[in-house]
RNA sequence: GGGUGGUUUCCCGAGUGGCCAAAGGGGACAGACUGUAAAUCUGCUGCAUCUUGCUUCGAUGGUUCGAAUCCAUCACCACCCA
């Protein structure tokens, strides 16, 4: 297994790293855009995504199975090819979907089946398949198979989900090596992130913990949480699990979050964001900004001649009104809605970048402390 | 000039004697969304001293215990015949 991942320095638990991979270098901490079904939502282009300074992009193995086909993008010769992004693309392992798919599937022991939310019909996944899938799609790198139980489930039932999701992962990192070997392999250097469960138990978390870091995989992923509970038993979580988990390796926090959220994470020690809050929300007229969220939808924007925030470098800020953009999302016009989906990107990648610096000048909890409180203060907007 | 149909709360539109402050859309206003079944979903939209009271359904007058709903007159709109 690799040895991709340098530690360039640490301040507190928080860490800067960089992952080295075949399609290039990730500077840490890093959060990774969201492109779902292989194009992240709202018109937005892989051009687009070099000019706001996205460094990875997460697609998705039961999204992109189920429509168009990873075997058709296998013949197609990869996904990065299919999609024309050359950088580093992660692929979530379609776990999440067996969570948020939950009234469509039925899980076992092997895996799960679930029922197409395309067309009704019955697809088997289990580690084996997840693996085939993503190594189809020749993504840079693969997570593991799991279940993300329910921050509501009880403990009897969330220990039995973390032990059997343990199985999974052990069989997953069989079938990686297995695949990386073969001579048509699209990616054979596809790394492999186990993922942390056990709902909001501790002694679970920790336990699952020192169980996967044994594997010695690529990196490792805390799954499982901002699914409802409390930021604080989130946060807590972290505290708690995170050193755990091997510091020479990537963290990766899953599906998390808002710019508080990863300000909390990085200062816990994680390498590794993704979410669909500023793809989702721009779309749905919030934007993001060092002074808090606006909604452009709302009616006290439409003379507002301002950008959406002062000196922001993102096409939507150096362009175009608050006015203008309220307009264009009252109109339904799609350029609304791609605008903030860029502004908001940008600005989560460029917090990324303030962050790293932070850590350099080892001055993060500072940093950390006043980005919140002036986002929280939510003055001048 | 004659005939017929119509005028409902921001707009369209249902309602033909009490369960109507008035269905349903749209718009407006606000909220939610965390490994995206999400350009989606929810709330709200006469006034007020808001678990109750008041004023609304073109205008005025009438019938009735009770009218957006029935009658009369007037105003305006649409179509048809001259």
């Amino acid at each position: 297994m690799s040895k991709n991942y340098r530690l360039i320095t640490t301040d507190g638990r928080a860490k800067r790293g960089a992952l080295e991979t075949v399609h290039g270098t990730v500077q840490t901490p890093c959060f990774m855009n969201v492109a779902t079904v292989g194009a992240i939502k709202g018109a937005v282009s892989t051009d687009d995504l070099h000019c706001i300074d996205t460094q990875v992009v997460l697609s998705n193995t039961y999204h992109l199975h189920v429509r168009t086909g990873d075997e058709l993008i296998k013949r197609y010769g990869g996904l990065h090819k299919f999609m024309n992004w050359d950088g580093p693309i992660l692929t979530d392992s379609g776990g999440f979907q067996v969570f948020s798919l939950a009234t469509l599937r039925h899980i076992k022991e092997e895996g799960v089946t679930f029922r197409s939310h395309i067309d009704g019909h019955k697809i088997f996944m289990g580690p084996e398949e997840s693996m085939q899938i993503q190594s189809n799609l020749g993504s840079t790198i693969a997570m593991a198979f799991d279940e993300c139980p329910s921050s509501r489930a009880d403990r009897d039932y969330v220990e039995k989900s973390v032990a059997r999701t343990e199985r999974w992962l052990v069989r997953c990192k069989t079938k990686m090596a297995e695949l990386n070997s073969l001579p048509d392999t699209v990616n054979p250097h596809q790394m492999l992130f186990g993922i942390n469960q056990g709902a909001v138990f501790e002694d679970i978390r920790i336990k699952n913990a020192d169980a996967i870091s044994k594997l010695d995989l690529d990196g490792y992923a805390v799954g499982g949480l901002a699914v409802g509970e409390t930021h604080e038993e989130m946060y807590h979580i972290l505290d708690e699990t995170v050193p755990h988990l091997p510091q020479e390796k990537p963290t990766y926090l899953m599906g998390v979050g808002t710019p508080e959220n990863i300000l909390e994470g990085v200062r816990r020690g994680i390498d590794f964001f993704d979410c669909v809050y500023p793809s989702r929300n721009g779309r749905h007229g919030h934007a993001y900004t060092h002074h808090g969220k606006m909604n452009l939808l709302n009616a006290r924007y439409e003379l507002d001649h301002r950008p959406i925030e002062e000196g922001c470098n993102c096409p939507a800020c150096r362009s175009y009104s608050r006015a203008y953009i309220h307009h264009l999302l009252k109109a339904k016009e799609m350029l609304g809605m791609r605008l903030l989906v860029l502004h908001n990107l940008n600005f989560y990648n460029h917090m990324m970048t303030e962050i790293r610096s932070a850590i350099e000048a080892h001055d993060y909890d500072a940093f950390a402390d006043e980005f919140i409180a002036k986002m929280k203060a939510g003055e001048d907007i």
